[in-house]
DNA sequence: TGTACATCAGTGAACGCGCGTTCACTGATGTAC
DNA sequence: TGTACATCAGTGAACGCGCGTTCACTGATGTAC
């Protein structure tokens, strides 16, 4: 798989502890995010959250914003894995066009859900800083190559004259309007059934309406 | 036009110079929000700004969540007006169902264009504020039945089992991928036209493909 | 029309709180001989 | 195996900056007679 050149990095620690140390404070960092209390948590906190103090946060860590940075791009870098082991276009060879679109919408549905504090820590800093939103637009990029490279082998049945382009797009809106649904429901109390369900017709009908 | 109940509101003041003022400090509010600096900027900052002093600024608005509060409120009702004029039935009858799908997707990319600062705001918000939030749905719902309504005259050429219910899940995507797009540029460089045409054709699809 | 008083409005220096960051000190681990 | 020294690591009280908020004072507008 790619790697692709990363957003921020710490020095690696000489010793043991002080990697398990870092270790827990991006556990610790994540599981902020994850409750959606990232930015109202001091270094303080964070510290006490990690079994260890403000002096080693600081040595380890630089400061508060590279911790979060830290965050963001493994959330990144987990997703183009997941996405990455589970878009092997072999896998999908002898399913058809339908299945493997419901197959799909149910991923991204999957890979988002339950992940409203990391998106929106996410959306907060890609609308004002350039670097992440270029990185987050690897990503966008990648999952949307990978997706159209399982659909190639149905490119018959695509009926939009660009069939690629199609489907980058069409997961491109998908994408982000499960990302603006995650954040702040906008999709409405759909249950998570019909919402890939009806993601899924969106999906496929784009592709292959004449 | 229905009202809404409102999410916030300040006691309209005695004199006219006041109201001017107040009047001052929304449009410098509006002006740091849609150059996406509203967090940046300090209560002496607005002050400035909208040629007044700190003092007045809490005089007339509480504090600086209210105003923030306020242009947010104040940007959604005059979302639901635009659209309220625009998404009349009547002024629709004459058009076939792919133009006026047209009209609207183009509609709806004009609503968000140029809009990045408010609505990162927004969603920043709605995330975690349920009042917000659901002053959010309340303006997205009015969206979606607007949106509806219209396509009613148009429900026998839509193919989806529940044609209304089709229409406003349809227009709550649009919306959120082009949310979604406007803060983060999501859906790549697409020039506003492929972007309208491509949006318009998963509209399209989505409501009549067997 | 004028005067006295009350209320409304404007101002910005000063306050204070929260939070990120630093730093002086103590303790643990590694290394050279 | 032991000793001396260097480097790595941990700690939390104290610092200081920024920013929201207050408040004492001055000025403008309205009102009663």
């Amino acid at each position: 798989m790619e790697v692709f050149k990363a957003l921020v990095s710490v020095p690696m620690p000489a010793q043991a502890r002080s990697q398990q140390a870092l270790d827990r404070f991006l556990a610790a960092g994540e599981a902020l995010l994850a409750a959606n209390r990232f930015e109202d948590a001091g270094v303080a906190e964070i510290a006490r959250e990690a079994n260890s103090s403000v002096g080693t946060f600081y040595r380890l860590l630089e400061d508060k914003e590279r911790l979060l940075l830290l965050l963001l791009q493994r959330f990144l870098i987990n997703v183009e894995h997941v996405v990455d082991e589970k878009f092997d276009p072999d896998s999908w060879a002898e399913q058809d066009l339908a299945s493997v679109c419901e197959e799909m919408v149910s991923f991204y549905v999957q890979l988002y859900r339950g992940r409203r504090g990391v998106l929106r820590a996410l959306i907060l800093r890609a609308s004002r800083d350039t670097q992440v939103r270029d990185r987050v637009h690897v990503t966008n990029e990648f999952i949307s190559r990978k997706t159209a490279a399982v659909l190639r082998r149905h490119r018959d049945e695509i009926k939009h004259p660009r069939p690629n382009q199609a489907a980058r797009f069409v997961s491109h809106m998908v994408l982000g309007a499960l990302n603006q649904h995650t954040i702040t429901g906008s999709l409405g109390g759909a249950s998570q059934n019909e919402l890939t369900q009806e993601l899924t017709r969106l999906f496929v009908c784009y592709l292959c309406a004449e």
